[in-house]
RNA sequence: GCAAAUGUGGUGGAACGGCAUACACAGCGGACUUAAAAUCCGCCGGCGAAAGCUUGGGGGUUCAAAUCCCCCCAUUUGCACCA
C-alpha cells in the first residue's frame, strides 16, 4: 500500500529540488529554438494574490512547461508592476515609506508565487520601481521627447477630488475616478502628453500581422475608432475664414438644414459683433461650461441649443443659406468642433430638429422620416440631390468628395476617437519626469549617463492641496542647473503613470540585468516577440494599446527589430465568489489562495483553476469542485497500488493511452484546460476499471498531467522508479497507429432519427456498408415499403433518407 | 441608445454541421465498517400513457442544426451625443 497522499512535505520538496536545479531559467544560447510566454505582470498590492492570478499563471505555465518536454528554450518570466496609487494611499496613511511597503508586498507575492509552483524564471524578477529599471523607462521618454512625441499642453484635465489627481480620460468612469469613485472635476493644468496618436493608422492596421482573439482586436479597433469622410467648409457671409466641418456622411450634404458648434467654438467670439441674441449666446456657453463631459452625454434626452442670431452659413451642395446653431451635443474634442446637421439620416441631428422644429430635408430613400431619421447606408438610394441622385450611398460618398476636392471645399479626412495620452500624474510613487525647466533653453532632457533620475526622499508623501505632487516640497531636489546652458533650471514635479513601466517590461526580461542599455539588442532580436501572452480583459484597450504604440516607436528608432510586441494575445475570465458577486472584502467573500494550498494543495488548486470552466469565460468559485479535483489527484495517487509487473503499454490499453496523449496535446494548446482534464479523469477511470497499471502507462499520464499538477507527478514518476526527472523527459507523441480499431460502431439514422446502432468493419466500401445497413433488422421496419433516396455516410453516422 | 459576448440537466460545463448532456459537483442505492468518514462499485435531465417532444423563443438553410442565416427575448461587459 501507498503512503498517504501528503500534498504539504511533496511540494515543498520539489520546489526545493527545482530552485537548486535552476532548471526552469531560459538559456542564453541563442542557437536554440526559442519560446516566450508572458502573463501580465501582477501589481503587489498588500492583499497578496488574488485567485484570479492563478489562472493565468496556471495556462502559460502549462503551456511553458510543455513547451520545455517539447524541446524549447523557454523564457517565461516574472515580475512586479511595482509604482502605483494604492502603494502610495497605504503609504499616506501609514507614514511607512512606498519603496518599503512595496518590498515587503513583493516578498509576500513572490512565496506565494512559489508556492503554487509556477515555473517562472526568478532569476530575471524585476519590478518597475527599481531604480535600475525606471532608469531606462526614463530613457525611453527622452527618446520620445527628442522625436517630438512628448510635449506639454494646456489642458483642462480630469481632476479627481479625493485622490488629488490628475486621471486620463480612460480612467474616468461615469464622471468618477476609477480607483477611489469620488466625482470628478475638470481643472487647467500644464501637462505632458504623448502623440500616440501619430500611430493611430498603424496601430489598427498592423493588427493583421498579429494572432490577438478577435474580442482584442474589435476592442482595440473601436477604442482608435477610426472613421473616413471629408472635412467640408462652409462659407459665411463676410467672414472668410468659413465653419469647417468634419463629417462620415458626405453624401448627404444636401440635406444639411443647420449647422451645429460646440459651446466653445471660437467662430462664437470670432462673430460676436454680428450675433444679435449674443448675451443668450454667452449664458449659453457659461450653462455649457458647468457641465462635465459626463453630464453633458447624460442630459442626453433632453436637447438643448439656441440659433446664434444674425449669421448664417452656405451650404455649398445647394447654395442655401442655413442657420448655425451652438448646442452642447456636439463636442470641441472631436473633429473640428463643428457640424452640418443633417437631420434626415442622423438620429441625433433629427432629435435636434423635432424639438427646434428645424426642416429635415430626406436625401436618401429606403426609410421612414415622418417616424425616425434613416441611416442606414447598404440600401438606401439619393434623391433631392442633385448630380448624386439615384447612386447608392457609397458612391454617392465618393462621388461628393471628389466633387468637394475639385471645388476646393473640401477634402477626403480620417478621423480618431483616440486622443493623446495625457502622461502627467502629479503622484510621488511613480517615474520621475526627467527633464528640467530652464529660463533660457526651454525643457531640457537629462543627460543619459546622468539617469536614473531616483525619486528623492520625503517624508509626507500626501499631494498638495493645489493638485501638485509630493516631490513639490522636494525644493533641493527641483533647483538643479540646467545641462545645457548650466544656468539654474528646475526638475518636473510630476510622474509618469502606472502605464509606463508596463509598456516595455517585456523587454527588459530578454536582458534584466544589462546596464548598458535597455536590453542587448541580440537578446531581443532572439527572444522577441513574444510568442504567448496571457491577460485581462481589463487590459486589452489601455494596457495593450499603450505597449503596442512604445513598441512600434523603439522599432521606429532601431531599439527592437520587429514591429509588433505580442504574436499572440488571449484573455482569461474573472472568478467570481461563490456567490456570483465579484471577490470583495465589503462582501466577505474572498477565497485567499494560501489557505487552498495549505489544505489541498497547490496541484489541486492549479487542477481546480483550469478544470473550472471555459478559459475565457466569467466563472464563480465552487469549494465542491475544489475538493473534486482532490478527490482526482488522490485518485491518481492509489495508481501506485494497482501497478503490475511488466513494461510497455498494453494492446487495450493503446488506444485509450494515445487518445489520451492527442486530446491533452490539442487542448492545451487550444487552452481547452477543462476538457484536457477530463480526458486525463477519463483515462484514469479506465486504469481503475482495468483494476491494473503498467509503469509506462502511469508515467504516460504522470507527463500528461505535470504541466498542470507537477508536484505530485513528479513524486509519483520518483516513488515508481525512474530516476529522470519529469520536467527533463520529453513530451510524449501520440502514435496514432495506435488509435485504428478494426471495427467500430455507427448510429445509423432514417431521416435524420437514430434507429439503431451497429458494429461495422472500419474501412468498408460504401456499396457493402449500405447493403449492410439496410438489411439490419432493426432499421428494416422504417424503410419498407419506401424509397431509399439518399444514402449518407459520414464517420461512425449514417443517414438513410426514404420518402 | 450603440457594440460585443453569453444563453445546454439540480450545479460547473462537453459536443470538427453528424448518436445532445463527455468530465466533474450535488443527489440516490449497494459493498466495506459496531458506526460514521474516507474509499470502491452502480444509478442519476425534464415533459408525456405512448409515439414522441425537449440546447432562451420564433422562422429559415441542410440528408442532418446547440452549432450556419434572419427576427425577437434575457443576462453580462464595454462605450456613450465620436458627426
Amino acid at each position: 500500500m501507498s503512503e498517504r497522499y501528503e500534498h504539504l512535505s511533496i511540494e515543498r520538496k520539489w520546489q526545493k529540488i527545482w530552485d537548486d536545479a535552476h532548471c526552469f531559467e531560459a538559456k542564453n544560447d541563442f542557437t536554440l529554438p526559442k519560446y516566450y510566454a508572458l502573463i501580465e505582470f501582477p501589481f503587489p498590492s498588500g492583499a497578496g494574490l488574488h485567485v484570479g492570478h492563478p489562472r493565468s499563471n496556471t495556462a502559460l505555465d502549462i503551456i511553458s512547461r510543455k513547451r520545455r518536454m517539447e524541446g524549447y528554450n523557454v523564457l517565461f518570466p516574472i515580475g512586479y508592476d511595482s509604482f502605483g496609487l494604492p502603494t502610495e494611499n497605504y503609504a499616506i496613511k501609514t507614514g511607512e515609506h512606498p519603496a518599503k511597503v512595496t518590498a515587503k508586498n513583493i516578498q509576500v507575492f513572490h512565496d506565494q508565487l512559489k508556492m503554487l509552483g509556477f515555473s517562472f524564471d526568478y532569476s530575471r524578477e524585476l519590478y518597475t520601481s527599481d531604480p535600475e529599471y525606471y532608469r531606462w523607462t526614463q530613457w525611453i521618454f527622452i527618446k520620445l521627447f527628442e522625436h517630438g512625441l512628448a510635449y506639454k499642453a494646456e489642458l483642462p484635465i480630469n481632476f479627481c477630488t479625493s485622490c488629488k489627481v490628475g486621471l486620463a480620460n480612460e480612467e474616468v468612469i461615469d464622471g468618477t475616478c476609477e480607483r477611489c469613485g469620488a466625482p470628478v472635476v475638470r481643472m487647467v493644468r500644464s501637462q505632458w502628453m504623448l502623440k500616440i496618436t501619430e500611430y493611430a493608422d498603424r496601430l489598427i492596421d498592423d493588427l493583421d500581422k498579429v494572432d490577438f482573439i478577435d474580442r482584442v482586436k474589435t476592442s482595440q479597433k473601436n477604442w482608435i475608432g477610426r472613421s473616413t469622410g471629408a472635412e467640408v467648409n462652409f462659407k459665411i457671409d463676410g467672414y472668410d475664414e468659413g465653419l469647417k466641418i468634419y463629417t462620415t456622411r458626405p453624401d448627404t450634404i444636401f440635406g444639411a438644414t443647420y449647422m451645429v458648434v460646440a459651446p466653445e467654438h471660437p467662430i462664437v467670439k470670432a462673430l460676436a459683433a454680428r450675433i444679435s441674441n449674443i448675451d443668450a449666446v454667452h449664458e449659453y456657453q457659461q450653462m455649457a461650461a458647468r457641465k462635465s463631459d459626463f453630464e453633458r452625454s447624460e442630459l442626453a434626452k433632453d436637447k438643448t441649443g439656441i440659433p446664434l442670431e444674425g449669421i448664417y452659413a452656405i451650404n455649398p451642395a445647394t447654395g442655401n443659406q442655413i442657420p448655425i446653431w451652438i448646442s452642447d451635443y456636439v463636442l470641441m474634442g472631436y473633429g473640428t468642433g463643428a457640424i452640418m446637421a443633417v437631420p434626415a439620416h442622423d438620429t441625433r441631428d433629427y432629435e435636434f430638429a423635432k424639438t427646434m422644429g428645424l426642416p429635415i430635408i430626406e436625401v436618401v430613400a429606403g426609410g421612414n422620416i415622418e417616424e425616425e431619421a434613416f441611416t442606414d447606408c447598404a440600401s438606401g438610394i439619393l434623391v433631392n440631390s442633385g448630380f448624386l441622385n439615384g447612386m447608392q450611398v457609397e458612391d454617392a460618398k465618393k462621388a461628393m468628395i471628389d466633387w468637394l476636392e475639385k471645388s476646393g471645399i473640401g477634402r477626403r479626412k480620417t478621423n480618431f476617437k483616440l486622443r493623446d495620452w495625457l502622461f502627467s500624474r502629479q503622484r510621488y510613487w511613480g517615474e520621475p519626469i526627467p527633464l528640467v525647466y530652464c529660463e533660457h533653453c526651454g525643457w531640457v532632457p537629462i543627460p543619459e549617463d546622468q539617469l536614473p533620475l531616483r525619486l528623492p526622499d520625503v517624508d509626507d508623501f500626501k499631494p498638495a492641496e493645489d493638485g501638485s505632487s509630493a516631490l513639490a516640497r522636494a525644493t533641493d531636489w527641483i533647483h538643479t542647473t540646467c545641462p545645457e546652458c548650466g544656468r539654474p533650471a528646475e526638475r518636473e514635479i510630476d510622474t509618469m503613470p502606472n502605464w509606463a513601466g508596463s509598456s516595455w517590461y517585456y523587454m527588459r526580461y530578454c536582458d534584466p540585468h544589462n546596464d548598458k542599455c535597455l536590453a542587448d539588442r541580440k537578446a531581443l532580436d532572439y527572444w522577441l516577440p513574444v510568442d504567448w501572452y496571457n491577460g485581462g480583459m481589463e487590459h486589452t484597450t489601455l494596457h495593450l494599446l499603450y505597449s503596442r504604440f512604445w513598441h512600434k516607436f523603439l522599432y521606429d528608432i532601431g531599439v527592437v527589430g520587429c514591429p509588433e510586441p505580442y504574436m499572440k494575445r488571449t484573455s482569461h475570465g474573472m472568478i467570481l465568489a461563490e456567490d456570483g458577486r465579484k471577490m470583495s472584502k465589503s462582501f466577505n467573500n474572498v477565497i485567499n489562495p494560501d489557505d487552498l494550498v495549505e489544505e489541498y494543495g497547490a496541484d489541486t488548486v492549479r487542477a481546480y483553476e483550469m478544470f473550472i470552466g471555459a478559459f475565457d469565460q466569467t466563472i464563480p468559485w465552487s469549494t465542491a469542485g475544489v475538493k473534486g479535483c482532490r478527490r482526482f489527484m488522490e485518485r491518481v495517487w492509489r495508481l501506485q497500488d494497482m501497478l503490475i509487473e511488466g513494461d510497455g503499454i498494453r494492446k487495450e490499453m493503446a488506444a485509450a493511452v494515445h487518445g489520451c496523449i492527442k486530446k491533452v496535446s490539442d487542448d492545451f494548446e487550444r487552452m481547452k484546460f477543462n476538457t484536457a482534464i477530463a480526458a486525463m479523469m477519463s483515462l484514469v477511470n479506465d486504469f481503475y476499471s482495468k483494476g491494473s497499471v503498467t509503469r509506462e502507462e502511469l508515467r504516460t499520464l504522470l507527463i500528461l498531467m505535470n504541466p498542470v499538477a507537477p508536484h505530485i507527478t513528479e513524486e509519483m514518476n520518483e516513488l515508481i522508479g525512474y530516476d529522470a526527472p519529469i520536467y527533463a523527459s520529453k513530451w510524449p507523441i501520440c502514435d496514432e497507429s495506435a488509435l485504428v480499431k478494426d471495427e467500430m460502431e455507427i448510429a445509423i439514422q432514417v431521416n435524420g432519427k437514430v434507429r439503431a446502432k451497429m458494429n461495422v468493419p472500419v474501412g468498408m466500401e460504401q456499396d457493402a456498408l449500405r447493403e449492410l445497413v439496410l438489411a439490419n433488422p432493426e432499421i428494416i421496419p422504417w424503410i419498407e415499403g419506401k424509397n431509399v433516396v439518399k444514402f449518407i455516410a459520414i464517420r461512425n453516422i449514417v443517414n438513410v433518407v426514404v420518402k
